[in-house]
DNA sequence: GTTATAAGAAACGTAGCGTTCTCTAGGAGG
DNA sequence: CCTCCTAGAGAACGCTACGTTTCTTATAAC
């Protein structure tokens, strides 16, 4: 009697027949089985215990490193997600901005996007929580915006006194908008349009104190 | 032995005592007990037992309205936020849409703002329910702005041609994006910032297809 | 080899879900 | 007044998932 080949390699995929991981190995496991999830089920419809079997992980294995659902996606989510490093120097305002905000468009058609209600919701209930997932969604908007106008505020393209925190965080919730609203994917159309009709205009007006 | 006042008020407020509600008073009690548990515990932890029990009403009663939680705050929410009629004329553009912003951040600061996150977090999975979230905060974004923008055309403050669907969302878009990044209550200097330093010099810009 | 402990599996008690069933209050109509 | 219909209240059901505990043992370190 002959094994068929799909069999032989699918019975080494059975984790109950490999060896246990640990530590670091079986952390990644473990995110990415949530990621898996967080693309098939959404994040209401997540639950631990799948994420466990998917992972061929005991629920306890999980709960030692997350006390609950809301953190484990969290730390799916962000560990997946580029650094806030600075965006890519493209010699232009418009350029940057641009790459900048496809990027974001991209996370947002992404499990960011995917568990950003869901993480918002579980986590208003915990203050702490709370403050962590607003530093995490605030942090995204202000570090590479920051960047952005620095080199072209040095390039001369714009004017120290135009920028102002309200300017700044325009695209970044233009994007959201749109995810919200209109969900995802982002038209690069309407990501152009955010830079050419509102961002770069505003950020060539007179300074913000002026009305 | 007497009897404190509090324990008669009591008793005459023990539902059971008391006839039963039926339609639209039933629906009313349920909706207020949705809001009032909202309130206190967010929308992740809201359970549909509890709201029942809050309204002293049976489950299957409510779930001969609504088939989900979900759909029952959305109502519940909806039920309870104005109008998207025409904002009030304050006689100048600034006037106008400080008045507007400030409404929708009233609005993020109650119900509406707690439920956001989850009810647009359990809708994803459906997509007729997804359009309906959907649809609804995108028409409190474009009703209320449009008109604004209408009026102030009219009184010569803003040149047609300066209008782009990008431009007008950006109000609100700044303030979900607050409410997201800072939570609430969203403090009123943002709000004038928001007008005066973003929606109010794009809004006099040249035409949006001039860049 | 020994030791310590993380990992996997199973089981537990609980909460809430969505559903069903029974009884009856309440409204409509005659 | 009566009768009829059904919505409403309460209770119970089976199920899923939660968060926890217990037991066994694989695994790494020494």
């Amino acid at each position: 009697m002959s094994v068929p080949a799909g069999t032989v390699a699918g019975a080494d995929d059975d984790h109950r027949k490999r060896p246990r991981r640990r530590g670091a190995a079986l952390q990644t496991a473990i995110l990415d089985a949530v990621l898996a999830e967080l693309a098939e089920v959404g994040y209401a419809r997540l639950s631990v215990e799948r994420v466990a079997e998917r992972a061929g992980a005991s629920k306890a294995s999980l709960y030692r490193r997350w006390p609950s659902k809301v953190e484990l996606v969290m730390d799916a989510v962000y560990h997946v997600l580029p650094d806030q490093g600075a965006p890519p120097d493209t010699g232009s305002l418009r350029g940057d901005l641009l790459a900048m905000m496809r990027a974001v468009a991209e996370q947002l058609a992404g499990p960011a996007g995917q568990a950003l209600g869901g993480v918002l919701s579980d986590a208003l209930g915990d203050p702490d929580k709370a403050r962590r997932v607003r530093a995490y969604a605030r942090g995204t908007s202000q570090v590479g915006m920051h960047e952005i106008v620095r080199r072209a505020v040095a390039r001369g393209e714009v004017d120290v006194a135009a920028l102002s925190e309200r300017r700044l965080e325009t695209g970044h919730a233009l994007l959201r908008h749109h995810f919200i609203t209109r969900g995802v994917p982002i038209p690069d159309q309407v990501i152009v349009e955010i830079a050419d009709e509102v961002v770069i205009p505003l950020l060539r007006l007179p300074g913000a104190a002026d009305r």
